[in-house]
DNA sequence: CCTACCGATCGGTAGG
DNA sequence: CCTACCGATCGGTAGG
């Protein structure tokens, strides 16, 4: 009768509330910081399940990783170069990674960012791999700009400096500060887009 | 006869040894990836030694973030602004910003970027005090730039992008690379100034 | 996915 | 700063 509640969640995803869970605890405490245990207890899990779906915690910051770069690949990929300018096309690049980053839905962003360097052998370049390719929309992006004089400069080095930028909003970002996600894109884009004056 | 190497080297700076050697390790493998057997092993001291001179972990890290910021700010701080351009003020910091982080002098940079956070209650403010010491440098020579009309924003948004950029450079910079820092300090001066075409 | 557990490691300490 | 050690915790496993 006194049953408390076991995992009656659809245990189809239970898998991807692990991925989930460990992302934000990783982000928050970082990968060594935070213990298979309080990933398991964060979801009601006994300390030894989630090594029912993952073999190891390498494999569980192999899963959170990739899951979150692919799923950011995704959401840029599916804006559309050609049917706005090389400003906007840009404009809404960043936008939708600010939002993405600093909104609850893709909270691994941040991570990816980060924690991949304690991946090692395959794991670690498969994540590589993935990695060149999100750097490589973000260079055509900026060599859109440059073709249309909005930018001096649209070159690997360039794209890491703007890179670094984007992706640490989310390390200062206050959620009970005065600016949107949406105004730091803004500001962003105006910052990194020379002034035509 | 055999005897080992015994801790022969000047007992005064081993306290500074110790911060010099957990900085390195800090960085390379994280704040909680390193045991302070790592770091006492590392100068060929006991695993319990450490704690002769620090009374805990987080007490050894305060010491490395807020000593290598300290030396940070004193190095920026001794270059005059008066005496040159605001241009080559800025570049002058950059570069030297640059130099020392990807140096081996000034190793700890790089983290004190990251593992403060690591820190709690008292320490962590004291540490954050610093460290909008440091922002403060740079806000100011991104004004006197502003005001030299080379480039069109200098607040804590663009302080931000900027210091984004500039202190992640250790996080791909590649010694074995065709870039030397200082070749990536001035690539990025050129990148945040406008160009004035 | 839970129960029950192991072996290893880790931060830290006593006592010199 | 070394020796010797403790208590707690952690990644991971067996067996169901």
């Amino acid at each position: 009768m006194a049953r408390p509640r076991k995992a009656d969640i659809n245990s189809d995803n239970r898998r991807e509330h692990l991925i989930a869970t460990a992302a934000r605890l990783f982000l928050q405490k970082g990968y060594h910081g935070t213990t298979m245990r309080d990933v398991a207890a964060s979801i009601n899990m006994q300390p030894g399940s989630p090594f029912y779906h993952f073999s190891s915690k390498q494999e569980l910051l192999f899963a959170v990783v990739t899951d979150g770069l692919r799923t950011c690949i995704d959401r840029l990929m599916a804006i559309d170069p050609e049917s706005q300018s090389p400003l906007d096309y840009f404009r809404t690049m960043v936008r939708t990674y600010t939002v993405d980053m600093l909104d609850e839905r893709v909270v691994s962003i941040p991570l990816v960012v980060d924690e991949w360097r304690h991946l090692e052998g395959e794991p670690r370049q498969t994540f590589l791999d993935l990695r060149r390719q999100h750097e490589d929309l973000w260079l055509s992006a900026l060599q859109r700009l440059q073709a249309a004089g909005l930018v001096s400069k649209a070159n690997r080095l360039s794209c890491r400096f703007f890179l670094s930028a984007l992706t640490r909003i989310s390390t200062w970002y206050d959620s009970q500060g005065s600016l949107t996600p949406l105004q730091i894109a803004d500001e962003l884009v105006d910052w990194v887009v020379s002034p035509r004056t």
